[in-house]
DNA sequence: TTCGTTATTTTGGTATGACCAAATTGCGTC
DNA sequence: GACGCAATTTGGTCATACCAAAATAACGAA
């Protein structure tokens, strides 16, 4: 693809299809990178050379760059070389995070979030109580220990807090959970961190988290769901009121 | 705002904040079109008119546009004026569209995904059976009728059989759902059209759609999770088929 | 020789100015 | 007032230049 002709793959390419002479190089390059061709982690050439193999100007190569990193293809830091980086579920979802943070600025959406959340966790626990194994059951133990230990660093017990859930999120064994429990705590975090916190609330808290893992043990689904459902609806009590006098 | 000094806005937030010039130009802009100042659906100025706005070049205000195209608040397309687009949770999905279809690429990466569809749609249909209320109901039993109409014709069934899968995506009343919906059809449409049709599998589906709406009528939240299984599973039988030869 | 320091060269970010082709606008005609 | 053509705008691309930061090479001290 190196020795490619560039009045067939450049410029052709563009005026062709009507778009711009920088999709071309995207496709190129997205393709260079999901195939492999293209090493994860490494860095790209740099534009100078860039715009030779791919025979366009600097500015259709840098609009390229620009696309591909947006799209999570690449990891474009100010004044660095581009990072190849080949897509996972986490960044397709680091993708929407911009626009996700804008959604958030409305209590609604806020709340629309996390009940996607609560529902998605009520999922999950039933799934737990239903087919646990058991290190599942054993990282759930570990992660009620940290827990309480840590009932009286508020700082410390949020990060075991979200540790707790990131092990029911982790029972299916599908990647996609992980992610997308990743990205529910950056997006609410802003608003959790503006939760008051206290010891009791840790406590109680940690109480909450107990009740769950004692449904999970019992293997009662429908237990577990409604300890998470009183878990999860008591924190966002807690939210709530940092919305005070906001409408939307 | 737009008596601002470039000066003061433009240069020196660039050569401060280590980040791009673009990056003021982006963050206004999207200020601009999240508060509504710039309606959603209206053109953007022309790119001369924003240098002079912005008091940057060309160059900074083209990236610009170019990256809130692909972070979906404009709509940018080749030779026309960027259109303003308010961000949706649809448009945020879309926005993924990109690194979901690559990841779609590989056998196990469908069947992840595959895996959410089924998570959700448990989820949704307990959902259904304990909360739905009788317009649910009523567009359950319309979309019942609509799918045995077009056991003969696989187009329309396929239609149809979407449709059944939307309204339980509709109960929860929140929009992140529908949103959720969308993707999942788009992103999976590709090895769905693969999948043989008959009017006789579209009426084993008809009956599998029937047997869900009657566990829901039943206010049986477990017998209509296993029937939606049941349903989504026999489904995906049918699709794996045609990954034959395709090992990742 | 090795490790820091300092020159030098690359390289990315930005600004200009120019050109083309398509889109838009304005105008004169039917 | 509808229609079609000419003039003007506007977006896409290129070439060039400059600066500052980064990467690299050269160099001197330990």
């Amino acid at each position: 693809m190196l020795g490619m002709s560039e009045t067939e793959l450049g410029p052709t390419a563009a005026s062709q299809g009507g778009g711009r002479a920088a999709d071309g190089i995207i496709a190129q390059l997205e393709v260079m990178i999901v195939s492999g061709e293209l090493v994860d982690g490494s860095t790209l050439p740099p534009e100078r050379e860039l715009m030779a193999r791919f025979g366009a100007s600097r500015t259709v190569v840098r609009e390229a760059l620009t696309t591909l990193t947006s799209r999570g293809f690449l990891e474009h830091r100010p004044r660095f070389r581009p990072i190849v980086r080949k897509p996972t579920y986490d960044i397709v979802l680091q993708g929407v995070d911009g626009m996700v943070r804008h959604l958030m600025a409305s209590r609604s959406s806020v709340r629309n979030l996390y009940e996607m959340r609560l529902f998605v966790e009520k999922g999950l626990v039933r799934e737990t109580a239903l087919h646990a194994r058991r290190d599942d059951i054993r990282a759930l133990r570990a992660a009620l220990v940290a827990n309480e230990t840590a009932i009286d660093d508020s700082e410390a017990f949020y990060r075991t807090d979200v540790a707790f859930h990131a092990v029911l999120y982790r029972v299916p064994r599908n990647p996609i959970f992980p992610a997308i429990h990743d990205a529910y705590t950056s997006w609410l975090a802003p608003h959790w961190g503006r939760m008051l916190r206290s010891p009791e609330r840790n406590a109680a808290n940690y109480r909450q988290h107990q009740a769950i893992l004692a449904a999970v043990l019992d293997r009662d689904p429908d237990g577990a769901e409604e300890a998470m459902t009183r878990h999860l609806e008591a924190a966002w009590e807690l939210v709530r009121v940092t919305f005070d006098g906001e409408q939307t």
